[in-house]
DNA sequence: CGGTGAATTGACGCTGCTCAATAGCGGTGG
DNA sequence: CCACCGCTATTGAGCAGCGTCAATTCACCG
């Protein structure tokens, strides 16, 4: 049995679901009887789910990555979150969706049908709470990018950006010298709320400065993370 | 009684705190036996709780409004939300609180102990469930904010404000052709992003294309709401 | 090796910020 | 009742950070 909460153990969140890592097939649930699991596997850039869809299951990464984003009539994008394996994403408690998601490169997800779900939580407190914490976690989440959008320069989000995913793999107990983006200078643009040159630019100027080094576009090495840190401009 | 969810009836989430409303003495909650509200007055400014204090309370807006805002070392603000009554704030699974909250104006809150709740959560589905509901609203609301802070040009943020407060008050069943806006433009510029000046423009520029009319900075009348709603770019 | 999409780099322009002065408004007291 | 005071908002001028447009360069993959 994989847990797929591992990363929120730490957090005391409570853990609920317990899938089986045999791919493709129906998973059973721990502690949720009448609900079943299953994994999908997505292509990179295939839609998860869409905005304004009925939202008809919940979502669990497992391998891979997946943003949620909204557009604006004339295409500018704001992804809100990427999510890697072992984050929860569908939370929200409205009949439709109010984000697209799409895999980042291709991923594996586990879903699980909110109809069912909603009902046991309905009636069992211990999936209920867990619920909670969940849209709790992913509203702190929010609650930091808001601040990075509306007072950060382009330089402190790249920093922040890159500190976020370098916690982020070592709050999953891997080491972390090294990062290995997933995604797209696209994608971290339409993230950080800036354009595919600045968040170049910024990379670029980072590099000059000694706080990271470039094997590629995607690797990532951090080279001097108090000086990061310190560009990211912490919070007071 | 006084059902202070009552904003959020219409929209599914279960209703399970009631007050009784004489002001200043212990409340009586509805379905929370163990527990009691208290309500709570803040002048103007007064500081409700700060960023990193251990989150003891869950609170509800009776009167006024209020801010929540983040922090960076050197001033810079960014306010997350402005709650208005009825509305909840401290709804985060964490021990300690990721915002400050202030009185916007002198408001009245009530407050109700987060141990006892959490504890009556992880018993009772019903509450946990409207945990959930809160924590998602606050969440889609977030995610809502992230799009007009990364991707919004200043004319499309203020538009994009008024028509939110417009809709807000509609939806507590009032008429909205004129606003009475609570917080000054330090308030409306932190909250999107901008600076008092851009924001005093944004409002000038709207006066001069007929989308509203002003008397005194505070007072605000929709004049050519599809106009609006036009310049706030609404989403895809 | 060659082709293709992504990333980088450069030049330039515009939106929104900074700094500064003025105007408006509400509260207070003579 | 009105004049004054302090705070907030508005307006203006100049500037800079980031966006736009365009040209290479790079990396990956067949």
């Amino acid at each position: 049995m994989l847990d797929l909460m591992a990363s929120y153990q730490d957090r005391g969140a409570p853990r609920f679901i317990r899938v089986n890592p045999s791919a493709g097939e129906p998973i059973a649930l721990h502690g949720l009887d009448g609900l079943v699991a299953k994994e999908i596997s997505f292509d990179r850039d295939e839609e998860i789910y869409g905005e304004g869809e009925p939202a008809e299951y919940l979502y669990c990464v497992r391998r891979g990555a997946v943003r949620t984003f909204k557009l604006l009539r004339d295409g500018r994008r704001q992804i809100d979150a990427f999510h890697l394996p072992g984050e929860y994403l569908g939370l929200s408690a409205t009949q439709t969706h109010r984000l697209t998601a799409e895999a980042v490169v291709d991923s594996k997800v586990v879903i699980v049908q909110r109809k069912a779900l909603e009902s046991r939580a309905a009636q069992e407190a211990d999936i209920a709470c867990a619920m909670w914490k969940l849209a709790a976690d992913n509203l702190r989440n929010a609650q930091d990018h808001m601040l990075l959008l509306g007072r950060k320069t382009a330089q402190e989000r790249v920093a922040s950006f890159l500190l976020k995913m370098v916690r982020r793999k070592e709050k999953l107990g891997k080491e972390a010298g090294t990062l290995t983006l997933p995604m797209t200078r696209a994608d971290i643009a339409d993230f950080l709320g800036l354009t595919i040159e600045t968040v170049s630019r910024s990379f670029t100027n980072l590099r000059a400065l000694g706080c990271i080094a470039l094997d590629g576009a995607a690797t990532v090495k951090i080279a001097d993370r108090n000086e990061l840190e310190e560009l990211a401009e912490a919070a007071a």
